[in-house]
DNA sequence: CAGAATACTTGACAATGTCAACAATATAGT
DNA sequence: ACTATATTGTTGACATTGTCAAGTATTCTG
C-alpha cells in the first residue's frame, strides 16, 4: 500500500511536468489555457450552459462568466435565451468552431509528436495503460463494453488474470495455474474455427472478462474459462459473455452446452442458473491444491430457431 | 494512431481533473500549491540550489526567488553561500522540515484516499499501468532493473508479450503462441526446484523481460524464452539475463547449457556469442508458420569454481 | 583580462483564480 | 396564489500565480 501511494505520487509529479509541457505550446496562441479548456467543453457539449461548464470543468462560476464574455466579444459564441430564462444556452459561431478546430489540431499535433517514436504495439500498450489506470481510478465512467473474438496475446492474458485472481480470491495456486495454461494451449492448438471460439470482452480496449467454448464431439459443446475482472463487475459482462456463447452454441446446432465450475464460485452459479443450466454433477477434486467441490452443469439446446443467432447476441 | 491520440488526450483531461482534486486539498493550508510543490523539490534534493529547483519544476527564476524569500521569512529555509558565490545553496530547517512533514503526510492521504477501496490486486495492476505509462512516455527514465524469480501470471504474461512482441516483429502467427504456451505451461507443470528456474527482470515493477532455465537430464540444461521488452532494450538486460541463467547452470552443477534460437534473432545471437555460445546446428523448421531457419547453439560449463553464484549475478 | 555566460534578484505587470453580493428566475411547500 | 428557498448568471474587489526584462554579482572561456 506505501509502495503505491508512493508509486502513484511519482507518477503524479511526471505528468504534471508532462502536461505542463504540452499545455505551454498554447502559450502565445489566440487562447490562453483556461480558455482552451472551456472552449474545448463548449465544442464537445454544445449547447451548453454557463452552469455545466464550471461544474464539469471545476472552475469558478465569475470566472467562467467573464471568460464567455470574452469569447462572445470575439464572436466565438452567442448567448440567447432558454425555456429556462436564468441560463443562456451557448452556441458556437463559425469563427467559435474555426477557433476550436485550430487549438484541437495543436493539441492533437502535441500528442502525436509525444508519441511518434513508438512502435505500434508500443502505442497500443500505452493506451491499455492508460485506459486501465482510469478504469481502476475512476469507477464512475460508465463507458459501455464490447464482446470481440481473440487474438493474438489474449490466450496467455487470460490465463494470467485467471491465476492472479483466482490466486488472491480463494488461495488457488500452481495447479490451477497449470490447468489455465493447458486449456488456453489446447484451445489454440485444436482450435477448431466455426465450431469454436474464444470471446474477450472490453471497456475502452481494456480486457474485461472472456469466455471460451470448445467442441467435445458428439453434438456436446463446452463453456470454459468464464471470468469477469473485478473493475468490471455489476455492469453484466458476464450475462453478455454467456449469451453469446450459448447463442454460439446455439447456432452451430450443437445439443447441449456443459461446463465445469466450483462451488464456492456463487456469483457464477446464480449466472448459470439464469441462462438456465442444470447442476448434472458434483464431485470433489485436488486440482488447485486444497480440495474443492467441482460441479457439472448442462444446458439442453433447441434446434436453432432462426431468431437468436451470436450475432445479435453480440449486439444485446 | 489517431485512435491512441485521442485515449491519450482523453486521458489527460481526466487525469487534469483527478490531479486538481488532489491539489484542492491544500488550499487553505500552510502552504500554496506552488510552494508545495518546491518544498517538496527542496526536501528531495537537499542542498539544492534556486537554478536546479526552477529548472526541475519548470518554474520562472524570478518567482522562484520570490518564494524561497517567502521561505526564508517563514523560518524554513536557510540560504548561505556556496563554493560559487552566485549560488545560495539551500537547507531546511527545522521548522521547514516539519512544513514539509506535514503536507507530505497531507499528500500521502489523499492517494491513500483515491486507492483505499481497490483490493490489492487492483492496487498492483494501477502501479503497474502507471509505471509502464510511465516508461513508455519517458523514455529518458532511468531507474535501473532487477532480476527475480517467477511468480504467479508471470506464465501467461511472458507468453502473450512474447506472443505479440514476434508477431508484431516477425510475423509468426499461432504456431509460435502455442509453442509459448506450450512451454510455459510444461515449465511450471513439471517445475524442479533447485534444478529449473524462470526469472523475470522488472524497471519499476514492469515487466521488462525473462528468461527459463530447464533441465533436459544427463546433467544438460536448457536456456528457453529469452526476451527483452522494446521499451527496456538497451540497458543490458539481456546480458543479467543469461548471466543469471549461466550462473545458475554453472551453480547446479549442469554440464552443457543449450538453446534454440531462430537465425533472423540478431540481437541475440551477438549476445550468446558474447557469453562463450557456440552454434552447434541449423535447421530450417515450419513450426511458425513460415519456414524460419532454426539454430542450437551450447555453452559447455566449468565445474563451479565457486566465484559466480546465481546470487552475484543477480547483484551485478 | 575582456567578453560571454550564469545565478539570482527585483520591478512592473499580466493572467488566473476566489469570494461575496446581487438580480433574475425557478421550484417546493402551504 | 404566495412565500421561502434554491438556482443561474453577473459583477466588483481582490489575492494569487505567473511572466518578462533589466540589473548585479560572480564565474567561465579563450
Amino acid at each position: 500500500m506505501n509502495d503505491a501511494i508512493a508509486s502513484i505520487r511519482s507518477f503524479n509529479r511526471f505528468y504534471t511536468q508532462l502536461a505542463g509541457v504540452l499545455d505551454a505550446r498554447f502559450l502565445g496562441s489566440e487562447a490562453t489555457l483556461p480558455e482552451a479548456r472551456l472552449l474545448f467543453e463548449i465544442a464537445v457539449n454544445e449547447p451548453g450552459s454557463a452552469n455545466a461548464l464550471q461544474a464539469s470543468l471545476g472552475m469558478d462560476a465569475g470566472y467562467v462568466s467573464r471568460i464567455l464574455t470574452r469569447f462572445e466579444k470575439r464572436g466565438w459564441i452567442i448567448r440567447d435565451r432558454g425555456t429556462d430564462a436564468r441560463t443562456r444556452p451557448i452556441r458556437l459561431t463559425e469563427a467559435g468552431r474555426d477557433a476550436f478546430a485550430l487549438l484541437d489540431a495543436r493539441q492533437r499535433d502535441a500528442v502525436a509528436g509525444m508519441i511518434a517514436r513508438l512502435d505500434p504495439v508500443a502505442q497500443t500498450d500505452l493506451v491499455d495503460a492508460l485506459a486501465r489506470a482510469r478504469l481502476l481510478l475512476d469507477p464512475t465512467t460508465t463507458s459501455g463494453f464490447s464482446i470481440r473474438p481473440f487474438r493474438t496475446g489474449d490466450m496467455g492474458r487470460i490465463a494470467a488474470r485467471q491465476s492472479i485472481l483466482y490466486a488472491d480470491s480463494h488461495g488457488w495456486g500452481r495447479g490451477l495455474e497449470v490447468v489455465e495454461g493447458e486449456v488456453t494451449t489446447a484451445f489454440l492448438h485444436n482450435f477448431k474455427p466455426g465450431r469454436e471460439q474464444c470471446w474477450v470482452a472490453e471497456i475502452d480496449g481494456v480486457m474485461a472478462g472472456s469466455i471460451f467454448l470448445t467442441d467435445e464431439g458428439g453434438g456436446n459443446a463446452r463453456l470454459r474459462l468464464l471470468y469477469v475482472e473485478p473493475f468490471a463487475r455489476g455492469r453484466r459482462i458476464g450475462d453478455a459473455l454467456v449469451t453469446t456463447c450459448i447463442g454460439f452454441a446455439r447456432d452451430k446446432g450443437y445439443a447441449t452446452l456443459t461446463l465445469w465450475t466450483q462451488a464456492v464460485l456463487e456469483t457464477a452459479r446464480r449466472l448459470y442458473t439464469r441462462h438456465g443450466f442444470e447442476r448434472i454433477e458434483t464431485a470433489v477434486h485436488h486440482d488447485f491444491g486444497e480440495p474443492v467441490t467441482g460441479e457439472r452443469w448442462q444446458l439442453r439446446l433447441a434446434p436453432p430457431s432462426g431468431r437468436e443467432t451470436a450475432q445479435e447476441a453480440l449486439e444485446t
